[in-house]
DNA sequence: GCCAACGTTGGC
DNA sequence: GCCAACGTTGGC
């Protein structure tokens, strides 16, 4: 079992949005290593931290788990959507997607400063220099420390 | 809104 | 297959 944190923009799609749907599919990643990690290596059942970014302040703020393995993300197909992927094919769409089941909210969302003050933390794929990756592994010690930080 | 740090594209 | 130009991400 893996450990994952899973970014996405309150304003797009927060953690409220997924606490209402419940389970929902992890749309539009169009980066080749967030991609493999989703169909080489997640797996239902694996840990996932929902982490808001562009926003004040930026932080991990609940809990879900990955739901199903990877499948083709259909909304690279769709002309009407924003995450249209002209070269994609039914045949050749090199666009996947998992999905995510909601678990929890923290009880305090643990902020980007809040991470970078923890010795812990230090080594942390989120927080290392220039990684603007929107799906990233972390650790089980790194996982039930943020946890704990946010108050479960 | 700025801009550093990437990732992607496309001409050659 | 190189690499310049361009686009995107996301903290600040």
């Amino acid at each position: 079992m893996k450990y994952w944190i899973m970014k996405t923009e309150p304003n797009v799609f927060s953690i409220d949005d997924l606490k209402n749907l419940k389970v929902d599919h992890w749309e539009g990643i169009r980066n080749y290593q967030a991609r493999n990690f989703m169909r080489d290596q997640m797996k239902k059942g694996d840990g996932v931290l929902i982490y808001h970014s562009n926003c004040k302040p930026p932080g991990v703020v609940g809990v879900a788990v990955v739901d199903c393995e990877a499948y083709s993300d259909f909304t690279a197909l769709d002309k009407k959507s924003k995450y249209y992927y002209p070269k994609a094919t039914e045949e050749e769409n090199p666009w996947m997607m998992v999905d995510v089941r909601y678990v929890r909210h923290l009880k305090k969302e643990v902020s980007l400063d809040e991470m970078k003050n923890h010795r812990t933390l230090e080594k942390m794929n989120l927080l290392q220099r220039g990684n603007r990756l929107s799906i990233m592994e972390a650790t089980k010690k790194e996982y039930e420390y943020i946890l704990k930080l946010g108050g479960l």
